[in-house]
DNA sequence: CCTTTTTTCAAACGGTCGTTTAAAAAGAAA
DNA sequence: TTTCTTTTTAAACGACCGTTTGAAAAAAGG
């Protein structure tokens, strides 16, 4: 036993589990889930496929592990940020540029991590939520229902005169973008013809969060334009 | 042989080719390309796996004609309705709003088509670019390559003082968008509690299309400001 | 030291995969 | 009908999948 508690555990170990989820890491994020072996993640990993179902139990379980230890600390740093934000504006509601900082910029951080900037782990974020796995939908529920409930009232507090269903119609298009963006980013390259550099990352996140509070603020103002029409 | 040229051929099969297509389209659909297997699309298509190796080849080639057979028409359409769009501005550089909705508007056409309103078919197109095998990269290249390059022409002429660099990033933030949101599209409802309805593909257009035209020319004015400053 | 628990490993299990084979069935041409 | 081509079919091939087993190795506790 003793697969649980990773963190008060006796850690006898040597890093096996830490290569081993490194290694499924890269492996899923070039050839995604149903493309990559336990096989190749042990191999990749220096040992072998039972070592890998001894510490995450199945494939699923990995998968699973393998997103929160990357999800949960950029989640971490949204609600940092937002609660820092709002620490700032003493009450006053927050502007849609200010929100959607805090919801974009620590992807750039979290990719630019300490192996160098690494543009190319974006892509597994956004493959996850595209792949249909359905155990991947328990895994999101868990991962963003708080985070964008709170995103949710900040948005709400900021344009109180707005519609409900215009504010989700919204975020929801500013996460497609975000997601489309990270998990179509190596295409950017190739489509410019070499003239776009998709190795600065920081450069993409400000572009992103620019083109998110446009497309926001458009479609908000489009909507109060149509009702006072 | 007389596996090619399905245009010109003799005909002498009954629907079985169709069928798989159609069988095929639906289980990717639910359950992405690596998800699915050749007995599980011949069985649905009322027929066995050698009849499927029979007509596409193999399980790449079924993918790719798949693909192309919905893709084609709603790129024709997107061209079709530049080229009106150009023949109605008389030579004058044409709106983003009227470039974008050129772009966008077939999606919501192809969606609502003869089986009524499938908003489910769309998260095929954009799950086919998120998926990783490599060789969706030749299809995508050989059916948006040139769909690309002429919509980039009439974005130049709509912004000749924008930097060549910029239109690049918006419209590959604007095909983001739309690639996210259309493979994202059902998680719309859970996620508004039930208060956004999926059903309706034609209004999710018309948001998407108010809202990419606004990240874009806000993304455009905001570099012209920076050089400006 | 010895005992106990945790970790690693080679090997195998039962299944399913994409693909192929070879022959039967169906159609078109004569 | 006979001949030739196209389509359909059942069965099999070889490979690889996720997972399990059972024993050896390593680490911890006494």
């Amino acid at each position: 036993m003793m697969v649980e508690d990773p963190q008060k555990s006796t850690m006898r170990s040597s890093g096996t589990k830490a290569r081993i989820l490194t290694a499924a890491e890269h492996l899923f994020t070039a050839r995604g889930f149903a493309g990559v072996t336990m096989r190749e993640v042990a191999r990749r990993a220096s040992t072998n496929v039972a070592s890998a179902h001894y510490h995450f139990g199945s494939k699923e379980g990995l998968v699973i592990e393998m997103l929160r230890h990357r999800i949960a600390p950029i989640n971490a740093e949204r609600l940092r940020l937002l609660k820092e934000a709002k620490h700032h504006s003493g009450g006053k509601p927050l502007k849609p540029f200010i929100i959607f900082k805090a919801l974009l910029l620590p992807i750039g951080q979290a990719a630019t991590g300490s192996t160098g900037p690494d543009s190319r782990f974006m892509q597994l974020v956004g493959r996850s939520f595209t792949e249909p796995a359905s155990f991947l939908e328990k895994v999101h529920r868990r991962l963003f229902r708080e985070l964008s409930d709170i995103f949710m009232v900040e948005l709400r507090r900021s344009h109180p005169e707005a519609q409900e269903e215009d504010l989700f119609w919204n975020l929801h298009f500013v996460v497609a973008t975000m997601l489309g963006a990270l998990a179509n980013h190596r295409r950017l390259v190739p489509f410019s013809g070499g003239l776009c550099n998709d190795q600065d990352v920081d450069e993409m996140i400000q572009r992103l969060i620019v083109f998110a509070v446009g497309g926001f603020t458009a479609s908000i103002e489009n909507t109060k334009a149509k009702a006072n029409q």
